[in-house]
DNA sequence: AAAAGCACTTTGCATCACAAAGTAATAACG
DNA sequence: CGTTATTACTTTGTGATGCAAAGTGCTTTT
């Protein structure tokens, strides 16, 4: 038998898929904005932007209201403490794996 | 920028992390009982429980309800879908890995 | 000037996760 | 033998979550 418990690095705010998908965009783009990720995600733009919130209250991602030309430009980057948090969440998961394989 | 959508191949049902351990456990384990899932995942029996109820429910998990001596003892095993379930979402997850790497 | 698009925010609802309490059985203790 | 504990759940209640849809304020297009 398995001797300890495999979800236990796992970060409950990456539980959330679509939290997780953001957070594997942003840490390999420097930055991106609504649209793109919205687009890449394939999610309608309320969600999108409610767990854009809890990513950034989380200190996971830091948020640039910008222009291009008039518009508004909003984008996305990570943090360093968004880097640890998904760096370790990854760990945990390929700890589990390793486990199963 | 990146091409797809990391998160595409997620399985919703392994989303919780309790789903998710559960069957990382069962996926290396021939049977295992209730006890032991519950202590090696740390969680509370009424929680386990309906998620095993889930997982269940969805085909991915059997139940035995056996005894040991005069004491019920049930043991949870994985199933063929469970198998080909669980191998599709870490397949998933490496891919959405890979990306960040 | 009207209509459409963008980037959100707000709202409302349905689903969920979870702890706690309840239950029914056996088992251990004195 | 009676009481207390333990196991393996189920049921219940509640707060949190996920999500689509509608709303808002701005810009852009026609």
């Amino acid at each position: 038998m398995a001797v300890n418990n495999p979800i236990a690095g796992l970060n409950k705010i990456f539980d959330n898929r679509i939290r997780l998908g953001v957070m594997s965009i942003v840490s390999v783009n420097e930055e991106i904005n609504f649209n793109d990720l919205k687009q890449l995600l394939e999610v309608t733009d309320g969600n999108l932007a409610t767990h854009l919130q809890t990513l950034e209250e989380s200190g996971f991602l830091k948020v640039h209201k910008g222009f291009v030309g008039r518009k508004t430009n909003t984008t996305y980057a990570i943090t360093k403490a968004g880097e640890k948090a998904f760096k370790d969440h990854i760990q945990a998961l390929e700890n589990m794996i390793r486990g199963v394989k």
